[in-house]
DNA sequence: TGTACATCAGTGAACGCGCGTTCACTGATGTAC
DNA sequence: TGTACATCAGTGAACGCGCGTTCACTGATGTAC
């Protein structure tokens, strides 16, 4: 199965034989759990299958996790981190070239964001999907689960930064300041409250787009959909970093 | 368990009361079902678990579906037509009054959507929630499916004949002209193209929110989620219906 | 009004299936001196 | 460099559990004449 050079002591050497052999099991493991969720959904992940698929037998699952929960953890922290990453990388680059180009780093985020959902559904929808039933999410994943809010974070602390106000004005409810101040703290941005609440509500509407159109509800109705959901990232931007000549409301 | 006169023969001639038990059965073990979806999610329900509940045996709920699937497919007509009435009936209040209210409108359909969704959660996410694996819907479900929809285009149809154009005009994507023609010649309504895609955006944001809210994302974040709600649902409506003061794009 | 027959609800046993998890074990791999 | 011991991966049997669905049946309810 494993094909590097055949000296124990020399591989033990590099990394460890045993540990790497674990890694590549581990690996696999979490691989062949991501395609059954992708085909029966989170809460149908099988240990007995998993074992059938690598020739193992059942209980030696259980020398790499301890139990059917602590392998869902493990799949939860890797999506996040994977979305986290590669919507931190798209942001980058735009930032990169013009850190002031809210509106194109935001669409970059929401384009990578989709693509990311297009070719893992699985993935997106352990996130973003109905919680597994039976099942809550231990603090390990609340530090991954942060990296991808970051990002719009930042967007906005730069938005706030430019001066930015979203087009429908929010009249932000009473209470709600002092939460929006919690994160504030949390994150060390400073977007104002009309604007990080403009945010958390173009934030849902995106999740709601991708989720609608992974979960089927435009079959049948539009033929485009990752055209259709090209547009509405655009409008999402305009929404919150309406051009200079935007009336506010 | 049922306590109507005991003369057979009398019920007989109100309803016949082998009808009567056989609907009261039928609507008790879809409640039962119902809550079962609450805890354990749609793909869980158990019909030992319901047979046992109502004091039968298990075949015995053989009698009234012949299926699993029959069923949960039961379940989704009923919360279709739950969500249906509910915002069919929500619209009618405010368009009474003043049917060129469009903003009323969608945020009295958008609030009851809500209000339902929270009362409701196992119903809201057997219709908007990640679908059950293995479990395809039949055509029955296809026209109480439409009822909702039905609504918001109508008051998008409205918002046409009135002129209205959405705060961020969409540029619509080719390929999709079409396809909207095509739901509005099934729905018998005429909104702009741009006016039907800012629409769907924002349905797909509302839904977007409710979801979040429900699955517990703005949990230790947001203390306060009804009235966010209210407000992102206050800014939806703007930013497809603006004022006559609001500048356009 | 009474009788004969048809319909239907619910029974109980069984089929075949597969799951997550535990436990005492064997044998190979790694480590310390 | 070689030996003795510790660590670890994987085995195989078992536990306890519960599921959806089928089938031949009993007995009560409804219907037609």
């Amino acid at each position: 199965m494993l094909s590097f050079r055949c000296d124990a002591r020399y591989a033990a050497l590099v990394t460890g034989v045993r540990a790497r052999v674990r890694a590549e099991l581990t690996a696999e493991i979490k691989a062949i759990a991501r395609r059954q969720i992708a085909e029966d959904g989170p809460a149908n992940i099988n240990l007995r299958a998993i074992a059938r698929e690598l020739g193992m037998v059942s209980s030696a699952i259980y020398r790499y996790f301890a139990s059917r929960d602590e392998l869902l953890t493990a799949l939860l922290v890797d999506a996040y981190n994977d979305l986290g990453e590669i919507t931190e990388r798209a942001d980058a680059a735009v930032a990169e070239v013009d850190p002031t180009d809210v509106e194109g780093r935001f669409v970059a985020v929401a384009t990578a964001a989709y693509a990311w959902a297009r070719a893992e559904p699985n993935q997106y929808l352990l996130l973003f999907g109905t919680p597994v039933p039976g099942y809550s999410a231990p603090t390990d994943t609340v530090a991954p689960a942060t990296r991808f809010t970051s990002v719009l974070l930042r967007i906005l602390d730069e938005a706030g930064r430019l001066g930015a106000r979203p087009v429908v004005v929010p009249a932000v409810p009473p209470g709600v300041p002092d939460d929006l101040q919690r994160v504030r703290d949390l994150t060390a941005t400073a977007a104002s409250d009309e604007l990080m609440l403009a945010g958390m509500q173009v934030w849902t509407a995106l999740f709601g787009a991708i989720s609608f159109i992974l979960n089927g509800q435009f079959r049948n109705v539009i033929g485009d959909v990752d055209a259709m959901f090209a547009e509405f990232a655009r409008m999402l931007a305009r929404q919150v970093f309406p051009h200079e000549s935007d009336a506010r409301r």
